[in-house]
DNA sequence: CGATAAGTGAGAATCGATTATCTTTTGGCG
DNA sequence: CGCCAAAAGATAATCGATTCTCACTTATCG
């Protein structure tokens, strides 16, 4: 049966106390710089078991790298930062998204995305 | 110096005529079933010059596909089918995204992506 | 008509991300 | 304490996307 492991749970607690969604890779160094020795595939194997178990979700915001981040957040949308790569929670959201659709498709969800630099980059 | 040669110009053609951003491997698919007789690899030369010569644009809509649209095209956002996975070219654009920025962060460019069914896949 | 640089096709090679493998470690329980 | 399934580590293997290689074809220009 699934034990809820240390290496494990710190995995989920670092992205339950992260700013915005984390790739794998991210998460590895950042677990390691915080003195955790732990294993790339094993940051594999809580997310994967996140997502299996519904505490996460994954989310694409860009080509060749999925983050993660937890599941039941409130509404929000993300800002991708061109510098340092890193991605940040939003909150809020905006209306009438619907009138941008064309004829005959039917929309389930949408996504937001802004770019830039944030405010770490700024100086 | 580099040419207009024919297959070059029959991809650059495909995206022009298309609804939405392709990727290399719909191009190659699309303009093999219209009879040419096309190689991938030249389909990704013909997209790489494109973009080296600022004729086209990638656009990164979902992890590990890259499309690509004309350039210049007015300012819009799009839609991805959950069925067929074609992206879909949308007209307009939402305003205050600004207000979704928290403080310090700087904007540069927003990424809207609607998702759903397409018309085609609707029936 | 050549000559030659550009273009093409097919498949091998590469690349980064993710997964599998296999051995070692660890947590929980009798 | 000793057992054993679950976890973890390290690294090899895989996977899909993209690029490279190389032999062959085709414009273009004198």
């Amino acid at each position: 049966m699934a034990r809820a492991s240390e290496k494990h749970t710190r995995v989920l607690e670092a992205l339950s106390e992260a700013s915005g969604p984390m790739s794998a890779n991210e998460l590895w160094e950042q677990l390691r710089s915080d003195g955790a020795g732990i294993g790339l595939a094993t940051v594999y194997r809580a997310l994967r078991r996140g997502v299996d178990e519904g505490q996460l979700t994954a989310v694409e915001l860009e080509s060749g790298s999925v983050r993660y981040e937890p599941s039941g957040l409130e509404h929000h949308h993300h800002f991708l930062c061109s510098l340092c790569r890193k991605a940040f929670d939003l909150e809020g959201c905006v209306r009438n998204l619907e009138r941008l659709l064309p004829k005959g498709f039917r929309m389930t969800s949408h996504e937001i995305l802004l770019f830039g630099t944030c405010s770490e980059c700024q100086s």
